[in-house]
DNA sequence: AATAATACCTTGACAGACGATGTACTGTGT
DNA sequence: ACACAGTACATCGTCTGTCAAGGTATTATT
């Protein structure tokens, strides 16, 4: 199973906060660790990522630096900011209303 | 609190074909009943309502009669086709496998 | 020397949600 | 009789997020 782009619109960026709230991280590995957690349901595509990445720069959730690498190509690091922590607690109370929220519209009610 | 329009997307065709799965219904009405059942955190707007319409007829999964009201505005009226209750029942097995790849994603493990 | 993998990034097209707007009829208060 | 709110239908144009396709550069493998 894979999940739809629709179907995950408006969640990349918590789930790119979430993947930042532990531990820093680049972008090509945050796709494999996101990738791996979903049990590969979900593969974040690269405009998606980047995109995602500018929007929650230019709101101040998150900031890069470069890593210096020995050796391999360069790696830009993506750190959650203190105001990103704050966003991804909101969020992930969002979730859990939506999800509720969704539960009694789109299954039955004895399940 | 109320569902921000990107959260929805990809789930309106399915919040309106378990509607219908309960009975038909028009427009208006369905507005009234989702907005009742998600205790006012869904307020469909009547544009996603009727792109929604058109595009679930169009794949065959509702169609529509006038109803023949004796007074009030006239009013048509949707139906779910077999294909659209299939539809339903992929659909909602899909939502009970995102909630949980999004559960794993979003929030802590020990929760 | 060619190929795959790692790692970054952008352009352009597409699809869904919705604010604004419009039509038409009914019911209510004054 | 008339204004106004409510019911009920519908569309246009804008905005936003996703992604197929494409590009650059370095390192590892064959």
């Amino acid at each position: 199973m894979a999940l739809s782009a629709d179907i995950l619109r408006g969640y990349t960026d918590t789930i790119l906060l979430k993947c930042l709230a532990e531990g820093d991280s680049y972008g090509y590995q945050m796709v494999r660790q996101i990738a791996q957690k979903s049990g590969g349901a979900l593969q974040l595509k690269e405009p998606t990522l980047y995109t995602a990445f500018r929007r929650l720069t230019q709101d101040g959730l998150i900031d890069s630096y470069w890593g210096d690498e020995q050796s391999g190509a360069r790696r830009r690091y993506y750190r959650l900011t203190e105001k990103g922590l704050e966003r991804l607690l909101s969020d992930q109370q969002a979730w859990i209303e939506t999800r509720q929220a969704l539960d009694r519209l789109l299954l039955d009610e004895n399940e």
